[in-house]
DNA sequence: CTTTTAGTTGACTAAATCAGTAGGTTATTT
DNA sequence: AAATAACCTACTGATTTAGTCAACTAAAAG
């Protein structure tokens, strides 16, 4: 399992969709504005992730990705598997290779890092991240409710999901 | 925290180092040799390793390296930190572009994948693999003896550490 | 003192990956 | 028919990866 900044666009562009789908099939043109991920990028990302079947996609006006399964059934882990290509963590690429004696040192060592890793972003879903994401959403505006107690709130972005920068 | 082959390489060559410093400083073309690394490559790395302090360098014949600490106290968090350079989770990069009301959304995110990934590779020590090591190449040559009972052992390499390609 | 060993440094390279651009096509709605 | 938005391919510049090459310094052995 590898970890670049293109596993982390997919986790961030993934994240924006789970928390706009309620209303519908989400844009990558809106994904792109909000995130700041040209749109061009956003789309090799999602046909790996539609390729995946962790997103759907819906054409024509009004269409756009949803989520294939629920927030909480999609782990981190998938999406940066669906959009890292693999990485051959042992230099003999998989494991037919190794045919002397024994198989090379790093073998095991990469093979009980790698799912180590693996299980740990397993374990963290979509689901989980929208909740942490809501949970501070909450203290920020109760937070704010009580500095300004009369509420001027004329928001365009209930969500609260757009990149600031 | 990034995670590629550069970092597998220098968390390997480190492995060998360690498990084989015992009889004096290991030079980097036997490194080169047992796990299949350019010398040149193992050059880069360890001038790295050498500058964070993992590795102290013995010029001359019968020169090389040996850790700078003992095993227990060398975290492979810290080799892959030495050689792969850091990479900017969020991309406001760091902590001062995000100026909007709140910081963009993948800031948290990131910083706390990031934590979980450094905290686990922290708690994996290169004392740790050789243990692991040795306690397999154990349960190898007792299943070897109890297979071929008469033992007509003349391996030239007892560490048992040499790459099978 | 010379030679050999082995680390140290810097410049350079081919290949791969990253992030993005450009230009088109298909499907669907209005 | 026009607009929307997914889909697809090819291309690009920048960076990283993995490696080569050459020159240098420090220390040991002869």
């Amino acid at each position: 399992m590898r970890l670049t900044t293109k596993g982390r666009f997919a986790v961030t562009a993934m994240l924006d969709l789970a928390l706009r789908e309620a209303n519908g099939p989400v844009t990558l043109a809106g994904i792109s504005e909000r995130q700041h991920i040209s749109l061009s990028y956003l789309e090799q990302l999602f046909g790996k992730l539609r390729r995946r079947e962790l997103v759907e996609s819906v054409r024509g006006p009004g269409g756009g990705y949803c989520l294939a399964r629920v927030p909480h059934e999609i782990t981190v882990a998938e999406i940066i598997c669906a959009v890292d290509e693999p990485l051959d963590a042992t230099q003999c690429g998989g494991k037919e290779n190794c045919r002397d004696e024994h198989r090379c040192m790093t073998h095991d060592l990469w093979a009980g890092l790698n799912r180590t890793i693996y299980d740990h972003l397993s374990a963290v879903t979509l689901g989980k991240l929208i909740d942490e994401h809501l949970a501070k959403q909450k203290r920020r505006s109760d937070n704010a409710a009580l500095i300004d107690a009369r509420g001027l709130k004329d928001s365009k972005d209930p969500s609260g999901v757009t990149a600031a920068h």
